[in-house]
DNA sequence: TAGATTGTTAATCGATTAACAATC
DNA sequence: TAGATTGTTAATCGATTAACAATC
């Protein structure tokens, strides 16, 4: 199963989706081209059509691409035709909001478990869950067959935590802790560090 | 003042940051080199050599860079030795996590206010802070000099928030709602959708 | 001095774009 | 049919890497 697809072309068929979703809840058309997307995105139209056909011939010349056929084209690619289950690590501000968060409905994800240490949390309701302790974590995600993890704890222990997850079979970590985390190489990990995001735009700012 | 250097060279300066950040609070060493950086952050040396170039001459044959000097250097470039003022928009629950966060801190950035159109949240306290109705967003960033918003409000009022913020002066935003928006060439705009992370790394993953 | 590591060059590798035949 | 748009090729553009003289 070798896989010659850039990682950088997967990286945009989840910006494609969107904005496919979006076009089909306005519901004003059910065929949309590579050039009206490309202008959605800001992204050429050429980029678009080579990015896709890598996959397979999801166009149609003269009429471009009917919307509903490649969202569900683009769903199976990225294995979004069933629901993942997913952990939230940390229940502070940050995975109160995560738990609570709705956008993960009908985009392929499921919030099943929210994780903490804190004694006075555990136990507690926490929108649709109630904390459980970090004691049960593999127990909990071996039994519900978790593979992709969010992390939301504090610094110190994120590096310890990774190691845990990865010991029971989670392959993919979102991961809030501005630090970087090793892994084995067959698993991912995504970073999402605010302040990482904001100094890549002061350059570009008049001090 | 043209502007020769690659995004994606300024893309990795946050990165270095804050590794160098971190081997500071460890403080077992004043010196790093290309090679040990790289291992850290799993980059390739010539490429740390590389992307440093581009500014100027920072380290020393046979011993590499001194650690707090880099960090001096490198804040320079991302113009990073002054704070920068930020307002959040949105105080639910994103918002709150962020209004919390003390990651901002020593790291360029403090949050200044946060708004919300909610008249059941206007008035009340949020961390330092108290919520402020998105009626006064106009004077209140003006006021503060402020160029940097997070945007953290419902997906349909996303685009009318940023045009206001971008015609008192926001130059650039960090948005956490799930959409492409529209904004002038000079605003620079950095995206954060946990889904889109996530979408990313199912391809990888076996279903 | 000997070992280590920089900054830089040239080669390699990979991604984007322009253009167009094919065809709906 | 005429207009529109695909999928693909080849050309261009840009980023990464290997290698090494310079030198601390």
């Amino acid at each position: 199963m070798t896989n010659d697809i850039p990682d950088i072309v997967i990286g945009r068929l989840p910006i494609y989706l969107r904005e496919l979703n979006s076009l089909q809840r306005e519901g004003e058309k059910t065929n949309t081209s590579s050039h009206d997307l490309g202008r959605r995105l800001g992204i050429s139209s050429a980029q678009i059509r080579k990015d896709l056909s890598h996959f397979g011939e999801f166009g149609k010349q003269g009429t471009g691409y009917n919307i509903a056929y490649l969202v569900e084209q683009i769903s199976e690619i990225l294995h979004l035709t069933k629901e993942w289950n997913v952990a939230i690590v940390g229940a502070g501000y940050l995975g109160h909001a995560l738990a609570h968060y709705n956008g993960f409905q009908h985009r392929g994800f499921r919030i099943v478990c929210v994780f903490d240490s804190d004694p006075k949390k555990i136990g507690q309701q926490m929108g649709d869950f109630v904390v459980q302790s970090v004691v049960e974590l593999e127990t909990t995600i071996q039994q519900a067959h978790i593979a992709i993890a969010i992390l939301a704890v504090p610094i110190d222990v994120a590096q310890e935590i990774t190691n845990r997850l990865v010991e029971v079979g989670v392959k993919a970590l979102l991961s809030y802790v501005p630090v970087q985390l090793m892994v084995p190489e067959d698993v991912k990990v995504s970073y999402s560090d605010p302040v990482v995001q904001m100094q890549r735009m002061t350059y570009y700012l008049n001090p």
